[in-house]
DNA sequence: TATGAATGAGTCTTCATTCAT
DNA sequence: TATGAATGAAGACTCATTCAT
C-alpha cells in the first residue's frame, strides 16, 4: 500500500505537479484513507521530495552511465546524446516536472543546486578537457562546452515539452508521435555533429 | 485601476502560475480590495484568460512580423529566428509560462488548440512551400517543414527555460546571464544554417 | 460582528483555555461561519493574543491605578490589595486563565516577559523603598519585598483559583461564594497587616 | 512495559496538561508501539484517570499522614503546613495539574466532588472541633474553619503556581528558586501563626 | 504481549466567490 | 466604481482509536 500510494502519488505528481496535486486525490486514486497518505509519508512535501529525488537519481544517473572513455569521442558524443533522448522517451513528462518544479518552488532548486554541485563538477571538467582535446587536434571548431552543452539539452528537451501541444494541434496519437521521436533522435544527432565540424 | 489589475495579474501569473497565485494576492498588490478583482472579471480564469490570451498574440505575432518575403530565404529565415529570440529575450518568462498552464490544465490546451488551428495555417504553408523550394532549388537539404521548426523552438526556447537552473548552479548574475544570451542567439542561427547545408 | 467573535472567544479561552477551544465552537457559538473568525483575525493564535493583551491590560493596569502616594503606607497597603481583590471579583477567571496559558505555553511566557520586563521595574523600586522606608521607621518588620508580594499575590489569588473546586464540594451556589468573597477580602487584609507588624 | 507507559505519561500530562498530551508523543518517549497505549489502558481517557487517582490520593494522603493529636495545637499545625508545603517541593507541578484539570473540565471536578465527599468529612470535623476547642481556650482568635484553610492553601500553593513566572521575570534558575522556597516555608508558617494570635 | 496498518472525525487555514451597500 | 462582510468548499494535517496478526 505504501508503494500503492509512492507510484500513484509520482504518477499524478508528474502529470499535474506538486501544487495541483492534493493528498485527497492520491487517496481517492489509491483507494485508501487520505490519513494515510500522511502516515506513511508524514507531509505532504516529504512524500514529494521522496519522488523528487529518486526521479532527479534516474534522470542524472543514467545520462551519465552509459559513456565510454575508450570509444573515440565522437562516437562516445553520440552515444550520450542518444541515450539521454532515449531515457526521455521512456520518462517523457521528466523535463516538465523538473521545469515545473524547479522553476516554481525556489527552495527545491537551492536544494538542488546544492546536492548537485559537488558531484557533477568531476565529470563537468573531464568532458571539458576531452572537448578542448579535440579542438586542439582540429577535429571539431573551437566551442565553449557549456554552450555545446546547451545546444544537446535544448534539441533533446524541448521535443518531450512540447508533446502535448504538438498532438493538440496535430491531432497524433502517441504511436505516431513515437514515430517522429525516432526520427528526431537521428536528426539531433545530425545537427548537432554539423553543429561541431570545424 | 482595471489595468493595474491587469498588469499586477500578468506579473504574478508568469511568476508563480495560475495555480499558485491567489486574487487576495494580486489584490494586495494591486492596492485594492478583494472583491475588486471579481468586479472586474468575475472569475480568476476569466481573468487569467484575459492575460493568457493577451500573452499568447504578443507570442505569435511577433513572430509572424517580422518576416519579409521579398528577402532572399537564408536572410528571412535568419531575421525570423532571431527576432523570436529577442522576443524571449524581452519576456523570459513566456516559454515557461505556457508550457506550465498549458500542461497542467488540459482544457486549457484544448482552447488554444481550437483557437489557433485556423489562423497559422496559412503561414505555415507558405512557409512549407518556401522551403520546399528552397530544397528542389538544391540551396538546403531534403527536410520535414515541422523537424525543422522543432529545432528553431528547442534551440531558442530553452535557454530561457533553463535560465533559473543555469544561476542556480554558477550563481550567475542576470548581466552575465544576458550576455550569454546575446552569444547564444547567434550561437542558434549558426546552428541553425549548418542544420540546413545540403 | 467582528465583536461578537471577540466576546465569545474571550468567553471560551477564559473558561476552557487555548487548546481546548476550537474556532469551530467559537463561530458556532457565535452563529457565524468558521471563515469569519480567520477573516478578522487571520489565526486562532492572533485571536487569542488580541484577547490575551487585553485582558492583561486590565490586569495589570487596575493594580496600579489605585495607588496614591499621597496616603499613608499602611492605607495604600490596604486599598491596593482590596482593589486587586475587587478587580478579581469582578473577572474571576482571570487567575486561572493567565497561569493555564502561560504555564502552558512557554513562548508566551517569553513574549509576556520580554514585555512587562520594562515597564514595571520602577513601580517596583518605587515600592521597594517605600517599603523599607517603613521598615527603617520601625513601622513593619524586616521583610523582603519579593516575599511580601507573594504573600498578597497568593492570598488574593487562591479563592479565586479554588473556586470550582470549593463549589463542587459544597454545592455553594454564586451568591453564596460571593458572600464569602467579600468576607475574605477582610479576612486577607487582616492576614497581610499582622504579618507586617515588627 | 506497562509501567513505564504509566510513568512517561504522568511525566508528560503533569508538564503539558491532558489535551496537549498525545499518545504518539507517549509513545515516542516510552519507545514503543502507538497502540501499545491503548492495549493496557483502552482510551486515553482512562489512562489519565488512573494517574490522575495516583496523583489526588499523594496529595491528599500525603496532608493528612503527619498529623499527630497528641501535640499540641499550634505543633500540630506547624507539622502539617510544613508537611504540606514539603510535598509540593517534591511535585511542583501538582499544583497547576489539579486547577488545570479541574477548571478545564467539569466532568472530571464532579467525579473527584463525589468520591472525595465522603472521606475527608471526619479529618474536616475533627480539625473542625479541634480549632474550635483552641478558641474556646482563648489560645487562638476566633476564626472559621474553612477560611483558615483557605489561608494555608493559597499561601502554600501559590508559590509553586507562580514559579515558572518567577524564573521568567527574574532569570532565576531552579537552585535560587529552591532557597527561596525554603525561606518560604518558615514564612508561610509565621504569617498563619501571627493571623491566629487572638 | 506487542505491532503495523488503517480509519473517521476533527483541527486550523486558505481561497474564490457573492452580496449588500 | 469600489468595498467590507460573509460563506462554502477544499486543503493539509493530527489524533484517538481499532483490528488483524
Amino acid at each position: 500500500m505504501e508503494q500503492n500510494i509512492l507510484e500513484t502519488a509520482e504518477e499524478l505528481f508528474l502529470d499535474k505537479g506538486f501544487a495541483m496535486t492534493s493528498t485527497t486525490e492520491i487517496a481517492r486514486k489509491v483507494g485508501c484513507n487520505q490519513a494515510l497518505v500522511h502516515y506513511y509519508f508524514r507531509t505532504k512535501e516529504k512524500l514529494f521530495e521522496t519522488i523528487f529525488e529518486r526521479l532527479a537519481h534516474t534522470m542524472v544517473s543514467s545520462i551519465l552511465r552509459d559513456d565510454d572513455p575508450t570509444q573515440p569521442f565522437e562516437e562516445r558524443l553520440r552515444l550520450v546524446i542518444e541515450s539521454h533522448f532515449d531515457l526521455l522517451m521512456k520518462h517523457p513528462k521528466l523535463p516538465f516536472f523538473f521545469f515545473n518544479e524547479l522553476t516554481t518552488n525556489p527552495k527545491r532548486l537551492e536544494a538542488l543546486a546544492s546536492k548537485l554541485k559537488v558531484i557533477p563538477s568531476t565529470v563537468l571538467q573531464r568532458f571539458s578537457s576531452d572537448l578542448q582535446a579535440e579542438i586542439d587536434r582540429g577535429r571539431i571548431r573551437p566551442i565553449e562546452p557549456i554552450m555545446f552543452l546547451i545546444t544537446v539539452v535544448s534539441l533533446n528537451i524541448t521535443p518531450f515539452l512540447v508533446k502535448p501541444f504538438f498532438q493538440a494541434f496535430t491531432e497524433m496519437d502517441d504511436k505516431q508521435y513515437k514515430a517522429i521521436m525516432i526520427e528526431r533522435k537521428k536528426e539531433n544527432v545530425r545537427i548537432i555533429m554539423r553543429s561541431l565540424v570545424p
